[in-house]
RNA sequence: GGUCCCGUAGCUCAGUUGGAUAGAGCAGCAGAUUUCUAAUCUGCCGGCCGCGCGUUCGAGCCGCGCCGGGAUCACCA
C-alpha cells in the first residue's frame, strides 16, 4: 500500500465531507520539512475558495476531522496555512518492516521499455582525459538508474576509429616510430598512439613555419605542408583498402583498444554493444535520397545536399558533400535510423558534451521533417558541461589536459597514503590494502564528478576532489564501513538482527527521521530516472549517511541494554547500509565493508 | 548577430517540478574522544538566490526584458 495515496484519499474524504466535491489539483499533500513537527503537511491555500474561511481556521477544521476519523493520524498542528499531520510512531515501524522485507526495494517493476544509451564514444588517436571521465561516469550511472527504474537498457559505445586524425598518428609512427610497440616501449597502447599524434602536430607546425618563411601565406602553408598531404593520401589509401595502410590501421587501433580496456575497467564501466564508425560511416545516404525525393532537402549546383532550417531559427546545414561522401550528420542520421529499426528501441539517449547541442537540435529536426517524428521525439541528448581546472580550460595543445589513467592512479595513491597515515591499513594484506585504496580513491573521483548537475560546467579541483571529509564519496563509504563493523561485532557476540521492529518499541525522533529517509529511496530513484540525474541519487545517499552518522555518534547500539531497542537500532543500521549500497551502485561506486 | 546553456554564502555545489525562517561541504572561529571506526560529531560566522517588471494567496523555481559568463552557428568528428 502506498502511503501517500492512502493519506491523500483520507484527506480528500475529509475535505469533501466538510466543503463538498473538489477538483484534482487542489490537494497538496507533502512531506513535512524537518524543522517542523509532523510527518505530512496539507497546504490549505488552494482550498480557501471552497471553505470560505481563513487559512488557519480551515486547517484547524480539517485537522480536527482527520484526527477523529483516521486511526493512523495521532495529532496535528497548524502553522499559518499549513496543516501538519503527525502519524502514530507504530505506523513508521510498520513502514520499516515493509521496506526491510522487500528484496527488490527501490527497483521498479519491468516497464517493457527498451532504452539505448550511447556514451564514451572515443577517438582512437589519443588516450582518454578528464572530460571523457565525466562522460563515462554519467553514461554508466544513468544506465544503472534506468535499469533500477525497470527499463531494459542497452549500453552502446560508438568508436570513432577512422578519419584524418587517425591517419595522422599512423603516419607519424611510420615516419618517426622506428617500429616502436607497446611491448617494446612499455607504454600503454593508447598513450603510445597519442604520443605520435602529438609528434605529427610538431612536425606539421615546423613545416608550416618553413613554408611561411619561404613566402607562402599561412593558409597555403597549412594546405601544402608535405606531412599533411601525406596524411590525406593515407586516408585515401585507407578508403581504398590499401593492404599496407589497412594493416597498420588495424594494428595501431588494436593497441588503442587494449589501452582503453584498461581504463574502462579501472573506471568500472562497460558496454553491451560496440559500434565502429569504420563500419557505419556509409550509412545515411539512403535517407538523404529519401529527403531529396520528399523535397525536404535540396541539391546545390556543386551537387552537395543541404537542408534549409532558417524558418526554424537555425541555419542551412550540409548533409552530403558534392563528391557524394558523408559528413558527421549523414552518419548520425543513418545510425539513429538503424538503431531504432534493429533494436525496437523506445528511447535513445546520447551522452555527448554540450558543444554538440546544435548538432542534436538539427538531427532531431531533420528526422522530424523526414517524417520520423514518432521516434525522433524519443531521442534525448544528455548534454553535459565541460570540466574546467582551477587554471582554466583544458587544452591539449598547452598540455593542460588531465589524463584519465594518471588521475585514477593519483586518486588511488592518495587514498592509500591517507589510509596508511591514519593506520587504517594496519593488519591488512597487500591485496586488501589495494582493494580498499582503489575503492576509496575511485569513490572520491566518481562522487565528486557525479554530484554535480550534468548540465553545468564544473570545476575540477584536484586538491578538493581528494578531500575525504564532508560531501564526498569516501564519507559515505566510511559510514557504510562503520555500520558493517557494528554488524560484525553483533554477529561475533551472537546478537541477532531482527527482521522487523515491534510496534511497541519506542522510537526516538531521529530514528523516525531515519525511517522516513529510508522510505524516500524509491521516489528518489524515480526522480533520478526521469531527470537522467545521478546527482539526485548522490544528494540522497549523502543525506542518509550524514543523518545516520550524527545519530550513530550520540546513541550507542551494541551497548544498549534493552534488547528490543538494541535490535531495532541494529535493524535500522542494517537497512541504512543496504540502501547506501544500493544508491552507490547506481553511481557505479563500490562500497567497502571496512576501511 | 541567430540558437542553446549557466548565474544561489569568500570558494565548490544542492534545492525532488510554485509553498513555511533558501540548504550542504570546504575555508574561518569555538567545542566534544574512559566510546560499537575521530576518515567522526556539536555550535557559531557567512545570502538583494545577477538586475527589473509581470503572473498569484504565495516565485530561487513560471513569463517577458536587460546585465554578466560559456557553447555553437565548418564540405572536422
Amino acid at each position: 500500500m502506498n502511503i501517500e495515496n492512502y493519506l491523500t484519499e483520507a484527506v480528500r474524504q475529509a475535505v469533501e465531507a466538510l466543503y463538498g466535491p473538489l477538483g484534482e489539483e487542489q490537494l497538496q499533500l507533502q512531506k513535512t520539512r524537518r524543522e517542523f513537527e509532523g510527518d505530512y503537511t496539507l497546504v490549505t491555500f488552494p482550498l480557501l475558495r471552497k471553505s470560505r474561511k481563513s487559512p488557519e481556521a480551515t486547517a484547524q477544521e480539517i485537522g480536527e476531522y482527520l484526527t477523529t476519523h483516521v486511526p493512523e493520524i495521532r495529532s496535528y498542528n497548524v502553522i499559518k496555512g499549513f496543516l501538519n499531520l503527525v502519524l502514530d510512531a507504530s505506523f513508521w515501524s510498520g513502514r520499516f518492516t515493509e521496506l526491510a522485507s522487500d528484496e527488490h526495494y527501490g527497483e521498479a517493476p519491468a516497464t517493457g521499455r527498451t532504452i539505448m544509451i550511447e556514451y564514451s564514444s572515443p577517438n582512437t588517436n589519443k588516450p582518454l582525459h578528464l572530460g571523457h571521465i565525466r562522460n563515462n561516469l554519467l553514461g554508466y550511472s544513468v544506465a544503472q538508474i534506468l535499469k533500477a527504474n525497470g527499463h531494459t537498457v542497452i549500453k552502446a559505445n560508438l568508436v570513432n576509429d577512422r578519419g584524418i586524425h587517425i591517419c595522422k598518428s599512423m603516419l607519424a609512427w611510420k615516419l618517426y616510430g622506428g617500429g616502436e610497440t607497446p611491448e617494446s616501449s612499455g607504454m600503454k597502447g593508447d598513450h603510445l598512439v597519442g604520443k605520435y599524434y602529438v609528434e605529427f602536430d610538431k612536425h606539421y607546425k615546423s613545416q608550416i613555419k618553413e613554408l611561411m618563411a619561404a613566402g607562402q601565406s599561412e593558409e597555403e602553408a597549412k594546405k601544402n605542408a608535405p606531412i599533411m598531404r601525406e596524411a590525406q593520401e593515407m586516408l585515401r589509401k585507407w578508403e581504398a583498402r590499401d593492404p599496407e595502410v589497412y594493416t597498420l590501421w588495424e594494428t595501431m587501433n588494436g593497441w588503442v583498444y587494449a589501452g582503453f580496456d584498461v581504463t574502462y575497467k579501472a573506471l568500472g564501466v562497460d558496454f553491451d554493444k560496440v559500434y565502429y564508425e569504420s563500419q557505419t560511416y556509409l550509412l545515411g545516404k539512403s535517407l538523404v535520397e529519401e529527403g531529396l525525393k520528399k523535397g525536404v532537402f535540396y541539391r546545390r549546383p556543386d551537387n552537395s545536399v543541404w537542408i534549409d532550417l532558417t524558418s526554424d531559427g537555425l541555419d542551412e546545414k550540409l548533409l552530403l558533400r558534392g563528391d557524394g561522401t558523408s559528413v558527421y550528420m549523414t552518419q548520425d542520421l543513418g545510425t539513429a535510423y538503424r538503431r531504432f529499426e534493429d533494436n525496437k528501441l523506445d528511447d535513445m539517449i546520447y551522452v555527448v558534451g554540450n558543444e554538440q547541442n546544435y548538432h542534436f537540435q538539427v538531427l532531431k529536426l531533420v528526422l522530424k521533417k523526414l517524417g520520423y517524428a514518432e521516434w525522433s521525439d524519443h531521442i534525448t541528448h544528455l548534454s553535459y558541461g565541460m570540466v574546467e581546472l582551477p587554471e582554466g580550460k583544458m587544452k591539449s595543445r598547452e598540455g593542460t589536459v588531465v589524463d584519465a589513467d594518471d588521475l585514477i592512479a593519483d586518486m588511488v595513491q592518495t587514498a592509500r597514503e591517507m589510509s596508511a597515515e591514519l593506520g587504517k591499513l594496519d593488519g591488512c594484506t597487500e591485496e586488501e590494502a589495494n582493494a580498499v585504496s582503489t575503492m576509496v580513491g575511485l569513490g572520491a573521483l566518481k562522487y565528486f564528478i557525479l554530484k554535480v548537475d550534468p548540465k553545468k560546467t564544473m570545476l575540477f579541483d584536484p586538491r578538493e576532489s581528494i578531500d575525504f571529509n564532508g560531501n564526498t564519496g569516501p564519507f559515505i563509504q566510511y559510514t557504510h564501513a562503520r555500520i558493517c563493523s557494528v554488524l560484525r561485532k553483533a554477529a561475533e557476540s551472537g546478537v541477532a538482527v531482527p527482521a522487523e521492529i515491534g510496534s511497541d518499541v519506542p522510537l526516538l525522533a531521529e530514528e523516525i527521521d531515519l525511517i522516513k529517509t529510508l522510505t524516500e529511496y524509491p521516489a528518489t530513484v524515480k526522480a533520478a530516472g526521469e531527470n537522467f540525474a545521478p546527482s539526485i541519487i548522490g544528494a540522497y545517499v549523502y543525506d542518509l549517511a550524514k543523518q545516520f552518522n550524527g545519530y550513530y555518534h550520540d546513541h550507542s547500539i551494541l551497548k544498549e541494554e534493552n534488547a528490543a531497542v538494541r535490535g531495532m537500532r541494529l535493524a535500522l543500521a542494517q537497512q541504512v547500509a543496504r540502501v547506501i549500497r544500493k544508491g552507490m551502485s547506481l553511481l557505479g561506486i563500490d562500497v567497502p565493508e571496512r576501511m
